[in-house]
RNA sequence: GCCCUCGUAGCUCAGUGGAUAGAGCACCAGACUUCUAAUCUGAUGGUCGCAGGUUCGAAUCCUGCCGGGGGCACCA
């Protein structure tokens, strides 16, 4: 795992994990929100003698005037029987905030607007960018969590349904990380289950064998060739669709010469992922992965500690789990299928097995599974037998981070099974062309350059597309807008921080002493592009933290996105080297430097290139 | 049938019980001899699926209905 701190700030200050977690670092600027919503409260004690548990702080709504408003007068009108306005005038008058606002306004039926002065919030940008986590806290609670994330099919060639996986996943860990959480993720891979029982059956069928192990001369995409016509055989003839699952029940009884062909797929699978990571920039490596298999050994354990307990029973030959709740269309109990009434197991026992070894093994006390939304249903069984079966103690939380579907372009599913899905090699590799068409028409850069810059945009497009509209919702595949580059989209992001680069970049050459001392001189805000660009980057922490807290990474590129767009306006508004004051000159230096920190920070944090020049 | 989820501008999407619901794309009109125009400025565009309810206040919470998607016993 890399640094949690992408991009060295040109201050000179070194970047390192210990230098945050070390004692001696100024404490980090609490957020906007807490500051008022600090003074409210004591304002409401001094009024009221009242403890709000929430001030009701918000950002202002647009053209209202103010930065933020409170709006916690109504609803105490009502408890203290007078009215709204008259309360927010008792609040205002009990304000001791004058250091931080301009005077407080009321408006409408009682809303309390804040502006901050000009001077404070000049002081605390300038904390922001003294600061190394721009603000960002740590954790009051760091916890231990496993996190369930891509989860690719061995011997199948990664597809699009593994990109949300993969990339929000990716993304959720080092937030995580980054707020002071220790995160061990787990790539769940399928390599045990009926499919394979399939593919061995098929590729025997064809010669295959632990003499002739034909994978080494095989390539992924063979394989999943393979596959899909197994998968055919697999629907059209019962006959080899039973010998599909025995060689599924021999490679789970341990017979050699099935497992000596399965290690061979795994082998060449293995390669394929690790350049498929490579190339999206997910940091999942082999030593992520323990794949259904790894759990195989667990299974008869986990059935027979089930069965002993009296919490499965056989069950029409299988054995299975009926957590109270769970019914099936005919308003019958729904079974957990613990054991298959052929003696093989499905991903419910498994899933059983890891929920138990992370608890065990990795002492996680949070479980987190990023896998699609129709797998709800799963998940709350099993976290329901889990918990009754107590390997899933009460006070260790389990998550089903789901998302949405695939859709494609005409809303209906993205079926894979007919394999006419889309290869995520070929994905990625198409946004990094179009990007590259794109950067040779513009880009000025060496011919080498723009090769490295074009896998970062082009990456930065798929991944930033998926991470930036509510998980929960189906996603829609589409070329266009998965590889726009205009809009909100990454290159928007990569585009302005670029920008900023180039301003440092000139400030630099012009002389290394004087951008020195101006990423040390304070920053002075008068002008509103300014103003706004402070107040953006100022709520990039709550953004992170609330990424965190909800695990929705559409909130921090949101935050990002408008950053971005703050810092256009401002670099249209806010002229730097042709600026005559010294001082001026100096401060949005360093509004600029802090910009850029943050948006690549924040890129970072999605797993998101950010390059110095476009 | 039951459960989950979504429904916001032509399209793609934000929206933390709070004021006149916001962006991007598309379309229209402007701004490059000027720090990267992959940019910016402006205009157009809304029965927040429908109907009730709770509330001082609802796109947001509750109920019902309509519509889309998903899930519901030996695939994962």
């Amino acid at each position: 795992m890399s640094s949690q701190f992408p991009h060295s700030p040109t201050s000179g200050a070194v970047t390192s994990e210990e230098a945050v977690f070390s004692a001696d670092v100024a404490p980090a600027p609490r957020d906007l929100e807490h500051e008022l919503a600090e003074c409210v409260r004591s304002a409401a004690r001094a009024a009221y003698s009242i403890d709000l548990d929430d001030a009701l702080i918000r950002p202002s709504v647009a053209g209202r005037g103010g930065d933020y408003q409170c709006n916690v007068a109504m609803s105490l009108a009502k408890r203290l029987g007078c009215p709204p306005r008259e309360v927010a005038e008792q609040l205002c008058r009990h304000l001791d905030i004058d250091h931080i606002t301009e005077p407080p306004t009321i408006g409408g039926p009682g809303f309390i607007n804040f502006t901050f002065r000009s001077d404070w919030l000049s002081a605390y940008t300038s904390g922001l960018a003294a600061d190394e986590r721009i603000g960002v806290p740590l954790a009051a609670d760091p916890r231990r969590i496993v996190l369930d994330l891509s989860g690719p099919n061995v011997a199948k060639e990664m597809h699009v349904g593994h990109l949300r996986s993969t990339i929000i996943g990716s993304a959720l860990v080092r937030v995580l990380r980054f707020v002071g959480h220790e995160v061990t993720p787990q790539n769940h891979l399928g390599d045990w289950g009926t499919p394979f029982g399939m593919l061995l059956e098929y590729t025997q069928e064809l010669g295959w064998s632990v003499d002739n192990p034909a994978p080494q001369n095989h390539s992924i995409s063979d394989l999943n060739t393979f596959y899909q016509q197994a998968r055919a055989r697999f629907d059209a003839d019962p006959a080899f669709a039973d010998r599909a699952r025995q060689r599924v029940v021999e490679l789970q009884g341990g017979d050699e010469a099935t497992l000596a062909l399965w290690r061979a797929f795994i082998t060449e699978s293995q390669r394929h992922f690790s350049q498929v990571y490579e190339l999206l920039g997910a940091d999942l490596t082999p030593a992520d992965a323990r794949g259904e298999s790894f759990y195989n050994p667990a299974l008869p354990e986990v059935a027979a500690e089930l069965y002993r307990r009296g919490l499965a029973v056989i069950s029409d030959g299988a054995l299975c789990a009926f957590p109270p709740g769970f019914v099936n269309p005919e308003g019958e109990p729904l079974p957990l299928m613990v054991r298959k009434s052929d003696g093989g197991y499905t991903y419910d026992t498994t899933d059983l097995a890891a929920v138990r070894y992370r608890v065990e093994e990795f002492k996680a006390n949070q479980l987190i599974y990023v896998v699609g939304s129709e797998q709800r249903l799963h998940f709350a069984m099993v976290f329901a037998v889990a918990r009754e079966a107590g390997w899933l103690p009460e006070d260790i939380a389990a998550e089903h981070v789901g998302f949405g579907m695939l859709l494609g372009e005409d809303g209906k599913r993205f079926r894979t099974r007919s394999g006419e899905s889309v290869k995520l090699i070929d994905l990625v590799s198409e946004a990094v062309d179009r990007a590259a068409e794109v950067i040779a028409q513009r880009s000025d850069l060496p011919v080498a350059q723009q090769a490295q810059v074009a896998r970062q945009v082009g990456a930065g497009a798929v991944k930033y597309a998926d991470l930036a509209s509510d998980r929960e919702r189906d996603y829609v595949f589409s070329w266009q807008r998965m590889l726009a580059m205009e809009g909100n989209t990454s290159v928007y992001l990569q585009y302005a921080n670029a920008r900023a680069r180039s301003l440092l970049g000139r400030a630099a050459e012009e002389s290394e002493t004087q951008l020195r001392d101006a990423l040390a001189a304070p920053i002075t805000i008068s002008e509103l592009a300014e103003r706004a660009l402070a107040l953006s980057v100022a709520r990039f922490a709550p953004a992170v933290s609330s990424t965190a807290a909800t695990l929705q990474p559409h909130r921090l590129c949101g935050q990002l996105y408008e950053i971005a767009t703050s810092f256009s306006k401002f670099y249209e508004s806010c002229p730097i080297h042709s600026c005559a004051d010294a001082r001026v000159r100096a401060s949005r230096l360093r509004l600029t430097e802090l910009t850029s920190r943050t948006l690549t920070q924040g890129l970072w944090l999605l797993g998101i290139k950010a390059p110095e020049r476009l």
